[in-house]
RNA sequence: GCCCAGGUGGCGAAAUUGGUAGACGCAAGGGACUUAAAAUCCCUCGGUAGAAAUACCGUGCCGGUUCGACUCCGGCCCUGGGCACCA
């Protein structure tokens, strides 16, 4: 054993090692199974920081549920299909294939560097045509059932990318990944039909509570958006016209002064040319501010027709208003000006009538959106609005008039893109226009290797001769659909292809059954809605087409935080990044484990400090010279203090408690690194002491490797072979807790007076109170504070604290 | 505007059920070793007063509950994130 640590040599032999008896293989047997999953990297050509956060994190679970015996799954795999790749191809002329397969070789090398645990036999890269084929299978499973439908509707338009985005990819009106500002724009498009699942994406969200944290469940009931309320049917006065409108309430239905449409509601026909010309302005308004400012600017016009209220049997009159949005509810409103804020500012712009419904205390405001009691209600005045609102949905329902309704804001996926690195869409248009999904036999429709990016817009559909095809029924000429699928279809059901990786025959295996769900599922939190909220819903696509048996994919959801330079997020453009290669050269890449577990709790953003690292690297290097030390130590101590002995002992199990509690149940893998430094700490003072003897000495060394090397695994490797900790190698390694050595003989007691702590005593565990206060009254400190006083009350928490409270 | 999460030393943080606030580490200062430096080791390190013992104050602010509050309750301020005419 070589005095000095050197992580160069030990941490590329020991990944040789694992490499080659493909130590972290997964198959399926009887023990229990934990599938531990990182979110897969998109191959940028170069793993970031973050990506080193985000895979330590999955790695130290999956090693510590190793250890204890579970049957691990810890797959990886590349999220492959993009634009980057696209974008690099016209920059310099190449193949995005070639430029993806270069990067994901790159950055597998690093991966491995890092030493993480992966079953490197079940990689998946989704560009793959062994992937990517299943995706055309399943497509057309879906859109037998309807589940899958092109539309010509208004999408948003990414100029800078030149494709098509799904409303979860605009943020703050841009696209999410170029930043430029999205356009809204006519094109026809394929769909999937979330919203058949709005219902299920909602309430299964249940069987995550506790388990995903607080914050993502919330922004998914966010975004799903439901909403109780009632429909309402409205007839047109002069024709036999219906406008249904959705509100939410129904108690203000005595409220209602006029109608208000959205600019592309079907009624806009049947009105005159001036009213439908104002509807096309209102539509191509580019401006989102000008389109959909809240509050500031309303617009609309009078459609010169009246509808008849339901109840009351009054004119009131149909508008065109901005601000009633296309494709929620039914793009119709029932006008309540003094109820709603939006209505009362449509109503004094254009001088309609406010009619007041709801009052509480004599609230005089002109607009009242709160809770109160009826009036102007005919039977249902002095009722509160919460019980009038359950009267009235009675009464129109039983007069046919409307119905209890629940609408949701989700729209469905938007899942088709005008680009070439996708996965091609498998559907043909025959000549005669009938459109028609590829026959199950001809799949996988390959995307063409010679393409051309000279050429602006989608190479697929600039190709001379990939395009044209025939319908293999009727032989009539054909052209292939264009355009591919949206990336996040890929990662959307690639942690259920983790479980048979290389089936042939299935999209999916029976495997999946055994290790779904994923168990710890680790990645950031900007995925919170946009892919957890597609897998989500592919995996209820997958079940219920019979490929899977669980509800949700992922049981439990980690969301690590950002790793930050100088308060800043790392970007090549700030000039804050790190390099992990160089990191790795120079310390090892347990140090750079180390530090990012250390540094801060996993949900936290991590402030970056080189000095930090520097501490994790000394910290290994302690840890190796004091291996080393025990190896030389004296094997034969004659003159050992049992107390001393026993008191390491006693710290040794109350770490190895503390610790697993930390990985297995808390997931505080950063107080894990401080209980193994005040280890280290105890055991470097008992080797100054040079009074316990050397089993004693090993036995906790041994206890301290072990909790370590879910973090630091080469170091902790090396050092069990030098020290013969042979454990380590074990499929069920973990320390076992020695119940007898857990409590104290003595226990430090606080004593406080009327709460303020005047004085700590060393004094033997599970006294009872009558001798402790006999003795604690013989103390100096508590006579001088309780002398001539009255003494109302003694409070003792045992083997912690006693409160004195006088008067 | 609405909905989350959070606010503890110079910094990252800890305190698991209401029971010693600041563990562990970083930085800083002092010292030992060394011709010197690096490495290593030792000491100090929330604030105020004090030579010290010690005392008082201290977990964003104000108040409450309690023998006892970083922790629970009410109100407010600030920071970060999400949503935003969703009827």
């Amino acid at each position: 054993m070589q005095e000095n640590y050197n992580p160069k040599i030990i941490e590329k032999k020991i990944q040789d090692e694992w490499a080659a008896s493909k130590t972290f293989k997964a198959s399926i047997n009887k023990r229990k199974k934990f599938y531990c999953l990182s979110m897969f990297p998109y191959p940028s050509g170069n793993l970031h920081i973050g990506h080193v956060r985000n895979y330590t994190i999955s790695d130290v679970l999956a090693r510590f549920h190793r250890m204890q015996g579970e049957n691990v799954l810890h797959p990886i795999g590349w999220d492959a299909f993009g634009l980057p790749a696209e974008n690099a191809a016209i920059q310099n002329q190449s193949s995005p294939k070639e430029w993806t397969n270069k990067n994901i070789e790159n950055m597998r090398n690093q991966l491995k560097s890092l030493g993480f645990s992966y079953d490197w036999d079940r990689e998946i890269s989704t560009c793959s045509e062994d992937y990517y084929k299943w995706e055309q299978w399943f497509f057309i499973k879906l859109f037998k059932k309807q589940l899958v439908y092109k539309k010509e509707s208004l999408v948003n338009w990414d100029p800078v990318d030149k494709t098509v985005l799904a409303n979860e990819q605009v943020i703050d009106g841009k696209g999410w990944r170029s930043g430029a500002k999205v356009e809204k724009k006519k094109i026809s498009q394929w769909f999937l039909k979330t919203t058949s699942y709005s219902k299920q994406l909602l309430s299964d969200l249940k069987e995550l509570e506790g388990f995903w944290p607080e914050n993502v469940l919330t922004m998914q009931k966010n975004w799903i958006g439901e909403s109780s309320g009632a429909e309402l049917f409205f007839k047109i006065a002069t024709s036999n016209h219906i406008i249904n409108v959705f509100t939410t309430r129904p108690d203000t239905l005595y409220g209602v002064t006029f109608i208000a449409l959205a600019a592309d509601h079907a009624f806009i026909e049947k009105c005159d040319d001036n009213v439908k010309n104002f509807a096309k302005e209102l539509l191509l308004l580019k401006d989102k501010d000008e389109k959909t400012s809240p509050k500031k600017i309303s617009k609309g016009i009078f459609t010169n027709f009246y509808a008849i209220h339901p109840i009351t049997g009054k004119k009131v009159p149909i508008w065109i208003a901005n601000y009633i949005l296309t494709g929620y509810g039914t793009g119709a409103v029932m006008g309540v000006p003094a109820h709603d804020e939006r209505d009362y500012n449509f109503a004094k712009k254009y001088n309609l009538e406010i009619i007041k419904v709801i009052t509480k205390d004599g609230n005089n405001d002109e607009v009242y959106v709160g809770e109160g009691f009826l009036i102007n209600s005919n039977e249902f005045n002095n009722l509160d609005n919460i019980s009038a609102s359950k009267s009235i949905v009675s009464l129109i329902t039983e007069m046919k008039i409307g119905k209890q309704v629940k609408n949701y804001k989700i729209r469905d996926w938007g899942i088709s893109r005008q680009r070439y690195w996708g996965c091609p869409i498998p559907i043909i248009y025959r000549e005669d226009g009938e459109i028609l999904t590829v026959d199950e036999n001809d799949l996988p429709i390959k995307l063409p290797d010679d393409i051309d990016f000279s050429s602006p817009g989608n190479p697929l559909e600039n190709h001379p001769t990939w395009k044209y095809t025939k319908c293999p029924i009727t032989g009539m000429k054909a052209i292939r659909e264009t355009d591919t699928l949206d990336t996040f279809f890929e990662s959307s059901w690639y942690q259920s292809r983790f479980c048979s990786p290389k089936d042939n025959h299935n999209m999916i295996g029976e495997e999946a059954n055994y290790w779904l769900p994923v168990d710890i599922y680790i990645g950031g939190i900007e995925h919170a809605v946009l892919h957890l909220l597609y897998a989500r819903f592919f995996h209820k696509l997958l079940r219920d087409e019979g490929m899977l048996k669980s509800n949700e994919p992922f049981k439990s959801l980690v969301t690590q935080g950002m790793v930050l330079k100088d308060g800043a997020k790392m970007s090549k453009s700030k000039g804050n990044t790190v390099d992990p290669n160089s990191l790795i050269q120079k310390y090892g890449a347990d140090t750079v484990r180390l530090f990012v577990i250390f540094a801060a709790p996993v949900e936290n953003s991590l402030e970056w400090s080189d000095h930090g690292v520097e501490g994790s690297f000394k910290f290994l290097n302690k840890l190796w010279g004091v291996g080393f030390k025990i190896k030389n130590y004296n094997k034969d101590i004659k003159n050992y203090n049992l107390d001393d002995e026993k008191k390491i002992k006693i710290i040794t199990n109350k770490a190895i408690a503390k610790v697993t509690d930390d990985y297995g149940k808390r997931l505080s893998l950063n107080t894990i690194v401080s209980t193994c430094m005040e280890l280290l700490n105890s055991i470097v003072n008992s080797l100054q002491q040079n009074n316990i003897r050397y089993e004693v000495i090993l036995s906790v060394y041994k206890s301290l490797i072990l909790l370590l090397n879910p973090i630091t695994p080469h170091i902790c490797k090396e050092l069990s072979a030098h020290l013969n900790i042979l454990e380590i190698d074990n499929d069920i390694s973990w320390p076992i807790i020695d119940q007898n050595f857990l409590k104290d003989d003595k226990n430090l007691i606080v004593i406080q007076i009327n709460g303020k702590v005047r004085k700590k005593i060393e004094i033997e565990s599970d006294i009872d109170q009558e001798k402790l206060e006999a003795y604690i009254f013989s103390l100096e400190e508590v006579i001088k504070y309780t002398n001539g006083k009255e003494i109302k009350k003694i409070i003792y928490i045992k083997n912690k604290l006693v409160n004195i409270v006088v008067k």
